[in-house]
DNA sequence: CGCCTAAGTAAGTATTTTATGAATTAACAT
DNA sequence: ATGTTAATTCATAAAATACTTACTTAGGCG
């Protein structure tokens, strides 16, 4: 706390209160960082509409004109804090390194990750939810977006194809249909969690609740890929 | 302005249309069904926060006062919007009818009921992801929302019981769990299909998709009850 | 017919909320 | 020092937006 108190030099002060003359230490870099953590909160909690300003400001104890300065407009920081989460996942999903393992070992070990991943991403999860409430209105032009999908979805296809050589997986799915299976099957409860809860009377957010859905979701997935062949019409 | 007078006058009006003198023949039912319909609509497409009680009104084409003396506030109209919507579901589940049928045929029926009804409600598949982000605010409060889930949930326990012991079904399942996976094989590329969309570069709303969806769907629940037992860790 | 209530209209207002223009102060290179 | 640039504050514009007050008119009912 070295900020230069000398405190008293407040009093030039006109209006009566004079309190926090402190005029909070110059560090740029660490002002526009606690404005995206706080807007990604803001967002997350309550949507691109529900947010405001004002509060993102008030929570990282700065001026409301700052906001703008570093990021010009509520839009602009929506979008610099959805960007801002998306890279996160791109750079976890890169460690994954599935192709050195075995098929069974390799898709159970992609299934509790991407299961962990959503259920601790809570902040993910909210604003995924409103971007698409927005109806997708600015994932699109975030680039870089595509860039590791289509690894991971050739990664799965080859999972999978390796696994049917060794005849320990069955029927062959599209993998882009496993992927978006495996991604519902782990957050489903985390989008709808309220609304499920409220409808069974039961926490589907609890701990239990979810530990015991992270064991539903990789068994139905392995048991997916293992059956022989889907039940005929 | 004194407005009120008798027709022709709309040539003082300055955009084309001139219509409004009309003064909107007397129907309280029709105008409260109009409100709530549009209501609906603006809710689903913009949430909450996002919906403008003006853009309601001029759909309508009523006077804005007029949603006040029918719903008395932004509030209470969101939650008759969202009763609303979930009565509905309600009814459709109540002609379900699972007890009568062979265990693999019912189970079947009901994947394909469930998927085909998120399939054709987005708007209650929109309100649900709005009430979500809104921490399920208001659904708590909306009685006779879990009347009916019992009973399916216990259906369910039923069909997969019978399954067993006539020996097609595996292992035996949580009915919540089961229920759950079908909900979220169902929806979730809805929930969240433009940012999945843009993420891969392909369109999971489109027809074509969502037929594959529900395709891949039915074949997952099937092939996972069947199952013998799922592959051990 | 004439009155009374409720449906409907016109025209605000109060408040919140995003956004800026311009002054002020710290940091830093020269 | 000094001058320049960028960070921060102050004060407030400007626009939305939910909601109201005060009126008008239709139509059922005695």
């Amino acid at each position: 706390m070295r900020a230069g108190q000398s405190g008293n030099d407040g009093a030039s002060d006109m209006t009566g209160p004079a309190k926090k003359r402190t005029p909070r230490q110059r560090d740029p870099e660490r002002t526009r960082a606690q404005l995206l953590e706080a807007a990604l909160h803001e967002f997350a909690d309550h949507g691109f509409h529900g947010a405001r300003v004002d509060r993102i400001t008030r929570a990282v104890g700065c001026n409301p004109r700052l906001l703008y300065h570093y990021f010009g407009s509520k839009e602009k920081l929506y979008i610099a804090a959805l960007e801002h989460i998306f890279a996160d996942i791109r750079a976890q999903e890169r460690e994954l390194d599935l192709d050195r393992q075995e098929p069974v070992q390799a898709m159970r070990r992609l299934v509790e990750f991407t299961y962990d991943f959503f259920d601790g991403n809570p902040l993910f999860v909210k604003l995924t939810r409103n971007e698409n409430l927005l109806e997708g209105r600015f994932i699109a032009d975030i680039a870089a977006i595509r860039t590791s999908s289509q690894p991971l979805l050739d990664a799965i296809g080859a999972i999978m194809a390796r696994g049917q050589a060794q005849g320990v997986f069955g029927h062959r799915y599209d993998p882009l249909q496993i992927y978006v299976t495996i991604v519902a099957l782990s957050a489903h409860h985390l989008n709808n969690g309220h609304t499920l809860s409220a409808i069974f009377g039961i926490d589907l957010l609890s701990r239990d609740w979810r530990s015991a859905r992270r064991a539903h979701t990789v068994d139905l997935v392995m048991n997916a890929l293992s059956g022989a062949d889907s039940p005929q019409p």
